[in-house]
RNA sequence: GUCCGGUUCGUCUAGGGGUUAGGACACCGCCCUUUCACGGCGGCAACACGGGUUCAAAUCCCGUACCGGAUACCA
C-alpha cells in the first residue's frame, strides 16, 4: 500500500512555525516511504478563512521547498459530499436529528466551554440528548415541518474508542467521555470532524500526522469511521511547539517570530530552517545536527518523534536572541559551510534588493578584454564573477543571515557605506596621526602596485610593478608601520574602519586585496569617516 | 471539573536496569589574530518529587506535584 499523507491547514493566518513543522514531518514521511504528500486547505470556516492566508501558507511551503503531489484539495468544494454523508449516517440510524435550538457562544469561547463542561459534570450523561431516541416517524415529521435541527453522531452507550498512535502508543477513551458530536449544523454546514473524515477517506489517506492537540478529535473521528464502516488510517500525533514560558505559541502574543515569512524575510536559508524544524520534536538518535534534505528523508521515521512538547526559545526584548539561538546558529552554519556556489544564488537576490548587484557578478558575463587579472589568478579584477565569488566566500565566515551581505558586507559592494561610531572612535579618532598616515599609505600603495589602471599625479616614474596581493601588501604595510614607529594594529585597524566602516571582519590583508588597489587607495584618502 | 498526554543541563536532545549521564545551542574563560561575532581548547550546567520492584533505577511500576492538550452547531 502506498503511503498517502496530507498537510491540512486552515487558512486563518500565515504559516505558523508549528504548522510548518507538521508539514515538514508529513513531507519527510511521504518522501522517505515513497508515498504521496498531499495538501488540503480546510477552508470550511467561511468567516475566518481568507485567500490571502491560503496564499501565505502556500508561499511558506514553497519557501521551505515542501512540494506537494497531486492537486490541492479545498475542503469547501466537498461540502455537498459531507452533507450527503451526514444524511447517510442519519438514514442508517448512526446519527440523529437534534432539534435543540442552537445556543450562540458569547465572550471567551474556550472559557465558556470549560465552564459548561464543569457544570455538566456528574449532572448528566454526555449523551442523554432528548432527541437521541426520537422515533424516526416523529423526527421525519418535525423535519418535514421545517423545524431546524443539527445532525449528531449517535455515540454508543457502552464501550470505548481505541487506536494505536504511532507516536503516543495505545490510546483509549470511554464513550462516556465523548459527547454526541454534531456532524451537520442546523444551517446545513458540515463540521470539522465530519469533513476531515470524509476527505481523508476520499483522498485515501493512509497516515494522519498532525499536532497532539487533535488527540481527542481522533477518538471522535474514529467513531465516524466506525459508523461509516471504514477502516481508519494510522495516526501519528506530534508534540506541540511551545513558547519560552511553556505556554501556547501564538501570533496574538508572540507576533512575527512564529511566522515562516519572518524567517524568509530575515535572510534565513530554507534549508537551514528546515533542518532546525526537523530537530524540534524529532531526532535520529545520534549526535549529528546538520542534515541535508536527503539525509533527513533517509533517516526520518515515526519512532524518532518525541512525546514531549518542545520550547521554541526566543527572547522578545533581546535583539540578539530575537528567535531561537539554535535556528540562528544553524543558519550561520549553513551560510559559512555550504559550498559557496550553492550560496551564491541566495546572495544575488539579497544584493539586488539592496541595489548592490552588478551584472558582472553573474557567471559568464565577464568581458575578457577588461581583465587585467594576473595569470596566476591571485589578483582578480574587482567586479568580475570570480571576484564576486571570492568575496562572498571571504566575508560569509562571520555572517548569520543573507541580510548581512547587504548590511555588514555593504562596503564590499558599494562606496556608499556607513561608519560605525564605536569603530571610528576605537580605531581612528583615538589615533589622530592616522588622518595623515592613511592617505600617505594610499600614495605608497599607488606607487608600489599596478594592479589597476590608476591615474594619479602621485605615481612615480619607474615604479615597480607588483600585483596588489596579500603577500606584497604585507611587506609594504610593515615597512610603512616601521617608518612611522607605530604598531601594525594601529594601521590595520584604522584602515579596516576606514575601508569597511566597521571594527570586525576578515584578515585585513585579504580585505585590501579584495577591495583592490583602486578602491583601497580611494578610501584611504577619504576624510569622511573623520567627520562623523 | 473531567479525560488524555508529558517531565534528562537555560533551550534542543542522546541514553531506556550497572554510563565519570553524552552531544548541540546559548553563556563564560583561554588560545589564534592587526580586529572580530570565524576557528581551536576548556568550563558552568540536568535525570521533578515520594514510594515500590531489583544485588543494582535516570531507565520498570504506583502515587504526588507541576506543565500542556482537549472538552464548540470553531478548525
Amino acid at each position: 500500500m502506498t503511503v498517502r499523507v496530507r498537510f491540512a491547514p486552515s487558512p486563518t493566518g500565515y504559516l505558523h512555525i508549528g504548522s510548518a513543522r507538521t508539514a515538514l514531518f508529513n513531507y519527510l514521511y511521504a518522501r522517505s516511504t515513497g508515498g504521496k504528500f498531499l495538501l488540503r486547505i480546510e477552508d470550511t470556516d467561511i468567516a475566518r478563512s481568507t485567500e490571502e492566508s491560503t496564499r501565505s501558507i502556500l508561499d511558506g511551503l514553497a519557501w521551505l521547498e515542501l512540494d506537494h503531489d497531486e492537486d490541492i484539495v479545498f475542503q469547501s468544494d466537498s461540502a455537498d459530499k459531507h452533507r450527503e454523508t451526514a444524511r447517510k449516517l442519519l438514514a442508517d440510524r448512526k446519527a440523529y436529528r437534534d432539534f435543540t435550538p442552537k445556543v450562540e457562544a458569547t465572550g471567551d469561547v474556550k472559557a465558556g466551554i470549560a465552564e459548561r463542561a464543569r457544570a455538566a459534570q456528574g449532572v448528566k450523561n454526555m449523551r442523554d440528548n432528548p432527541y437521541r431516541d426520537l422515533s424516526t416517524g416523529e423526527s421525519d415529521a418535525r423535519a418535514a415541518a421545517g423545524e431546524p435541527f443539527a445532525i449528531r453522531l449517535k455515540v454508543p452507550m457502552e464501550g470505548r474508542t481505541a487506536f494505536d498512535d504511532a507516536v503516543y502508543g495505545i490510546q483509549e477513551r470511554d464513550y462516556d467521555d465523548t459527547e454526541d458530536l454534531v456532524l451537520l449544523r442546523s444551517d446545513g454546514h458540515p463540521l470539522y470532524n465530519l469533513a476531515v473524515v470524509c476527505d481523508d477517506i476520499e483522498m485515501q489517506i493512509t497516515h494522519v500526522i498532525r499536532g497532539q492537540d487533535h488527540l481527542t478529535n481522533t477518538h471522535k473521528q474514529i467513531l465516524i469511521y466506525e459508523a461509516l464502516g471504514v477502516v481508519p488510517p494510522i495516526f501519528a500525533h506530534l508534540p506541540l511547539i511551545m513558547a519560552p514560558n511553556k505556554g501556547k505559541l501564538s501570533k496574538r502574543k508572540h507576533g512575527e517570530v512564529v511566522s515562516m515569512t519572518t524567517y524568509r524575510d530575515a535572510g534565513f536559508l530554507a534549508a537551514a530552517f528546515r533542518n532546525f524544524l526537523a530537530l524540534l520534536g524529532w531526532s535520529a538518535g545520534e549526535e549529528q545536527e546538520i542534515y541535508t534534505l536527503s539525509e533527513l528523508i533517509e533517516k526520518f521515521s515515526l519512532d524518532g518523534i518525541h512525546r514531549s512538547n518542545a520550547v521554541f526559545n526566543f527572547h522578545e526584548n533581546d535583539p540578539r536572541h530575537w528567535t531561537d539561538d539554535k535556528a540562528q546558529w544553524m543558519n550561520a552554519e549553513y551560510i559559512r559551510t555550504m559550498p559557496v556556489e550553492q550560496l551564491l544564488p541566495f546572495v544575488r537576490p539579497e544584493l539586488k534588493a539592496a541595489k548592490l548587484w552588478r551584472d558582472e557578478y553573474e557567471d559568464g558575463t565577464r568581458t575578457p578584454s577588461s581583465a587585467n587579472v594576473a595569470e596566476d589568478g591571485v589578483s582578480l579584477e574587482v567586479g568580475s564573477a570570480e571576484w564576486y565569488e571570492k568575496t562572498v566566500d571571504l566575508i560569509r565566515a562571520r555572517f548569520f543571515t543573507l541580510k548581512d551581505f547587504s548590511s555588514r558586507g555593504r562596503s564590499y559592494f558599494s562606496e556608499d557605506y556607513d561608519f560605525d561610531a564605536a569603530a571610528v572612535e576605537k580605531n581612528l579618532t583615538k589615533f589622530p596621526d592616522l588622518k595623515t598616515w592613511l592617505p600617505e599609505l594610499a600614495n605608497r600603495f599607488e606607487n608600489e602596485f599596478s594592479e589597476e589602471r590608476v591615474s594619479s599625479p602621485n605615481v612615480r616614474e619607474g615604479f615597480t610593478s607588483k600585483p596588489f596581493t596579500e603577500e606584497n601588501i604585507e611587506t609594504v604595510v610593515k615597512a610603512f608601520t616601521e617608518e612611522k614607529g607605530t604598531k601594525l594594529g594601529v594601521i590595520m585597524n584604522g584602515a579596516r574602519t576606514l575601508l569597511t566602516g566597521v571594527a570586525v571582519g576578515p584578515s585585513m590583508l585579504s580585505v585590501f586585496e579584495t577591495l583592490g588597489l583602486k578602491r583601497t587607495v580611494m578610501r584611504l584618502r577619504s576624510q569622511v569617516a573623520w567627520k562623523t
